[in-house]
DNA sequence: TCAGGTTCTGACCGATCGGACAGTTTCCGG
DNA sequence: CCGGAAACTGTCCGATCGGTCAGAACCTGA
């Protein structure tokens, strides 16, 4: 049976397809600017993948894998430590897939409705409560929002995001000075 | 000559623009959608604007000019005090013009391309120094970046913008944390 | 009432998008 | 060398985009 399906291609139009969102954003890319990176026709695209969105999903699912994972830890702690968990697990996650992040960030409502896994959720709450300023502690609102804003916009403004220089104990002693224990 | 020119009309495409812009990006939203938001038809609005770029531009009229302005302030300052009220004047615009920062924020090269006055340029290059890990006082760039980052985030994520309790002081005072003056 | 400018509409245009499809090339086991 | 699957291409399609245009509706001052 043959020797089906050379891995290297997808791989190639995976890799090609998220250097290109996260620089254009998903909308701001078309098929036709992939398969000119990936240097092959439009039709070969759809030959490997069904879809734009396939690309997209297929091009997420380690990074959502993640965050599921992270749901799952957290769904066995009780709530102080779910928040202080969730704090550090979702900077650490940010951190590891920053690209992805990136791409996601270019919707900031896709980007939220990513998130929307049960313990991430409530991190989300949280933020969206401070953000209406029906939360107490200012300083950990606002620690906590500029957390979620801040290392997806530091991927994106890096460019090419490898070797940004961006490391997770930065942020997280911004989040311990901000009176945010992190660790 | 006729009472020419209802002014209603005009401000009211622009608030709905506003609206849909933030919510969705400029890329994200179409004629059809504004014009259905303000109940007229999609040639109406071209009969007002020039184009969805115009209707765009006139938007952030105001904004850019505080930018420009800002700018023209800090050009007479030397290197430190350029500095120091940069971050202060850069945190105060985002915050008075949060809604026009969203719509840019959804394309951030958009965003920096917008911010590359002079004086501003140089708050742009000392982040984007502290991204790559080439500037020193590692609190200090991670407090920039987080400022930079974090109110558009926060101004996106809470939606309507308006009563999101978002305050200045908050800011300043996080910024002050994490050990850069901003007063 | 009527002429004329303002305001607005419905229909249409070219460009571009994601995607479908038939046919062609490439490659490899037998 | 050959047959067939895999890999790929060129071409076409419907939908949607921003934008144009001729004409209808509306309002106002004379």
């Amino acid at each position: 049976m043959s020797r089906s399906a050379r891995p290297g291609t997808r791989r190639e139009i995976l890799e090609a397809a998220a250097g290109l969102f996260a620089a254009g954003g998903f909308r701001g890319t078309s098929l036709q600017d992939i398969a000119t990176a990936v240097g092959c026709s439009k039709a070969a695209l759809l030959y490997h993948f069904d879809g734009k969105d396939t690309i997209l999903s297929e091009l997420l699912a380690p990074a959502v894998a993640a965050f599921r994972e992270l749901d799952a830890r957290l769904a066995v702690l009780d709530d102080r430590a779910v928040r202080l968990a969730a704090v550090e697990g979702f900077v650490d996650l940010v951190l590891r897939f920053r690209r992805e992040v990136v791409i996601l960030y270019h919707d900031i409502q896709d980007l939220l409705r990513s998130m929307a896994f049960a313990g991430v959720q409530e991190m989300t709450d949280r933020l969206l409560d401070a953000l209406a300023g029906r939360s107490p502690e200012p300083e950990a609102r606002t620690a906590a929002l500029l957390v979620l804003g801040g290392v997806p916009a530091a991927c994106a403004a890096s460019g090419g995001l490898e070797g940004s220089g961006i490391r997770g104990d930065l942020v997280r002693s911004a989040a311990r000075a901000l009176g945010l224990p992190a660790d």
